[in-house]
DNA sequence: TAAGTAACCAAGCAAGCGCTAGTGTAAATG
DNA sequence: CATTTACACTAGCGCTTGCTTGGTTACTTA
């Protein structure tokens, strides 16, 4: 059952299930078809997961954690300068969105299917990317580098990154970079 | 079974069902649940819809006839500036948004669940709608008033745009006109 | 008053759903 | 060598799903 678990298998499977939500929406993706993308019977899931809830959780949290992980590195290796670390976690962010896309797709657009239980557990994860966004974005105010209500340039600025996943495309001429550079160049005022 | 008619009965069935697609997503609801939401029995709802796709259509193609008349009113009865027309396109935006927000709402997150026949059809509503962005914002990159690439730009406003049904509290300080002024000021170049 | 039509209902079907129970087996562990 | 553990299997239970059928009621129109 493997409550709390990261065995490799497991974490193989999460991927596969994170491919199939984005695919067919987590409702629409059947324990059968998650089981035939695996390789495996639909009862042999469960020995992985105790419920479809819990691979729900499991995608959620994978994705969020690298987004921590990927975002503390941008910050730690920057010099201290408002407008680099602006840059710096605008990169970050799409980086993970778009090296871990299934994932947070998935977090995303189907947080709403986490049981309540996982969903606090979970938010605390997220409370702690967006602390760090908020933290950002305060030094560029202060900084002089944007104006305007910090409340509403955080999710003025998140909102057109994430939006990013409905459109951008990886094989197109620009790099996830591009786009971030651009997005801050938009909004800084000169 | 009334294909494309548009009783005022119907209108309400739709607008009912918009509302349960918000709370419950359009997966999670039943044909049982629609039915008892409307007063009548599941048996009762294909009279009115073909199956439980053309409710879903419905939602979308009102919602979306919705945006397009007040963006073409608002541009319409607006001075010649390309700055005004900026701002009055992003407060159309904003006010369809949360006038209409269950069938935005379904329109944005529900899309992928249409039928290829569905979707083509209401694809050229949307595109009409995003035609008129495009020629707005083209005008506001040759009036000088923001920078850029004038599809990036278009993707970022319309995605800080559409971001706020995720975080917007319509019972807040903040009127939708704000937030639109908001994000105009945030963008533009001074 | 007869005919037509829109709106509804009760009953239920076939298919598919998440999940469980119990079993087999090969590798790791004592 | 005996036991445990990890992982997979088969079979199917109990329930819900979207949708159909066959018929009734209420209102409008000729």
């Amino acid at each position: 059952m493997n409550v709390m678990n990261a065995s490799p298998r497991r974490k193989e499977l999460t991927r596969l299930a994170a491919q199939l939500f984005v695919q067919e929406g987590f409702d629409r993706t059947t324990v059968r078809m998650l089981a035939q993308e695996m390789g495996i019977k639909s009862g042999s899931l469960f020995h992985h997961f105790k419920d479809k809830q819990e691979i729900l959780a499991a995608v959620i949290e994978e994705g969020t954690q690298n987004a921590l992980g990927i975002a503390k590195a941008a910050l730690q290796s920057c010099p201290g300068s408002a407008e680099a670390r602006l840059h710096a976690m605008a990169r970050a962010h799409l980086e993970t969105l778009f090296a871990d896309r299934n994932a947070h797709v998935v977090a995303l657009f189907e947080w709403r299917r986490l049981d309540p239980a996982a969903s606090a557990h979970l938010s605390h994860l997220r409370d702690a990317y967006e602390a760090m966004w908020v933290e950002v974005i305060d030094d560029a105010l202060s900084a002089g580098l944007i104006h305007g209500d910090r409340f509403l340039v955080s999710r003025f600025i998140l909102g057109a990154l994430n939006w990013t996943v409905r459109w951008y495309d990886p094989n197109g001429p620009r790099t996830p970079d591009d786009l971030a550079d651009e997005l801050v160049a938009m909004i800084l005022s000169r």
